[in-house]
RNA sequence: GGCCCGUUGGUCAAGCGGUUAAGACACCACCCUUUCACGGUGGUAACAUGGGUUCGAGUCCCGUACGGGUCA
């Protein structure tokens, strides 16, 4: 009797390739669609409902059954407010990071285990390595697709019954084997923005959820240079937005860098051109989430991502009493922000991550 | 008020009688990207105004407007 795997799919090429894969493999496999976002965008449009179309198709084709659930509630509880209260708190929360630990790995799970799953899987790049009960998230043979960045917070629970289809493929191929089979997400673009939400004009998003307060924009000298229309839709390192042109006397030029959020005060600090200001030396991390286990020892050396798709960086990492990191880089580090994650990774080894707090400079 | 000086794209800023009127920053688009950002490529956009001089005026002259300085 063949295992039976319950995917998720998303309507994008990923998950319908991913599902043909697990097909083809023997599986009994079973297609779940979330929506978990009941909104429409912008321009009016519920992209839900046209993914679920492709859903719909690939699942026929692949002669696959496929249901819907909607985690809208969820997402809202246990994701959404959470963007929403980081924001407000000044910080730059990764929402997508929490989507997978609360709902792509939660409700999910669960949805598929009352479906009859022995297994889950989606149509993420990266491996996962079962090895004598210990579950290594491993990154994806396609390095530049690599997605364990965002699934640092998933437990040895959540992994244990989970496969990963395209672990070792390349994302051309995924697009190639697509074509092949005349699957119909087989050139849709890859779908970007928050996940279940999608690309939006970020700064009117958050204006529909947060209330805004306007303020001056200072340089490091402290004199005002501009006005900024809300804290919360300036991340460090930003320079779009700003507005700023060329000052008075300067024929050097240069670009403006957020460099600095003063909350209390309502003040953006900038820099001009000199993007030192940005780089930190160190940084704590909170809440840290060891994927295979805690280490034995409290300090030790491993690579590490401080926001998704940056090259891994070499770095000292000392485990505090209260179960905190304090990570010492080799190299600066450029704009390391609160409320991003940091990942540790040993070699393919993705050891797992936190919340940074704080950078020190 | 008199006398000087200045006024070029959204912001800086080249240009000094013949240029498709540079460049930077901003902005926009596209690319990149399951966060927010960074980054890459490209694009829109200007000679304050009226009159002269000249074959030809952003560039020279005069007036007007608006800035800045200076003198009793």
């Amino acid at each position: 009797m063949s295992k039976t795997v319950v995917i998720g799919m998303s309507g994008g090429v990923d998950s319908s390739v991913a599902a043909l894969l697990l097909k083809q493999q023997g599986y009994n496999v079973i297609g779940l669609f979330m929506q978990n976002w009941d909104e429409v965008d912008e321009n009016g449009c519920c992209t839900a409902e046209d993914d679920f179309v492709d859903v719909r198709r690939v699942s026929a084709l692949l002669d696959i059954p496929y249901y819907t659930v909607n985690f809208a509630k969820e997402y809202m509880d246990r994701v959404f407010s959470y963007f929403l209260a980081e924001y407000k708190a000044g910080r730059t929360p990764n929402p997508d990071v929490l989507c997978n630990r609360e709902i792509k790995f939660g409700p999910f799970l669960e949805e598929a285990k009352k479906l009859g799953a022995d297994y889950i899987a989606t149509g993420h790049y990266c491996k996962i390595l079962h090895d004598n009960c210990v579950h290594y998230l491993q990154k994806a043979k396609d390095q530049n697709k690599d997605q364990t960045y965002f699934l640092n917070q998933l437990s040895q629970a959540q992994l244990a019954d989970v496969l990963f289809p395209l672990q070792d493929m390349d994302k051309p191929d995924v697009r190639k084997i697509a074509l092949e089979y005349g699957l119909a997400t087989a050139k849709k673009k890859d779908s970007t923005g928050i996940c279940f939400i999608g690309e939006r004009n970020f700064k009117k998003f958050l204006s529909t959820y947060l209330p805004a307060q306007r303020g001056k924009i200072l340089d490091l000298s402290g004199k005002q240079v501009g006005e900024h229309d809300g804290l919360m839709y300036y991340t460090l390192g930003q320079r779009k937005g700003l507005e700023l042109g060329g000052i008075k006397g300067d024929t050097e030029g240069g670009r403006w860098f957020v460099v600095k959020k003063d909350l209390k005060r309502n003040i953006l600090y900038v820099s001009h051109g000199d993007e030192s200001p940005l780089y930190s030396k160190s940084c704590e991390v909170s809440g840290f989430n060891w994927i295979p286990k805690k280490p034995e020892q409290t300090e030790f050396s491993c690579m590490a991502k401080f926001r998704y798709r940056q090259p891994d960086q070499p770095v000292r990492v000392t485990i505090k009493q209260d179960g905190g990191l304090h990570i010492e880089f080799e190299e600066k580090q450029r704009a390391v922000t609160e409320g991003q994650y940091a990942v540790l990774y040993d070699g393919i080894n993705c050891l797992g991550g936190g919340v940074i707090e704080s950078a020190e400079y």
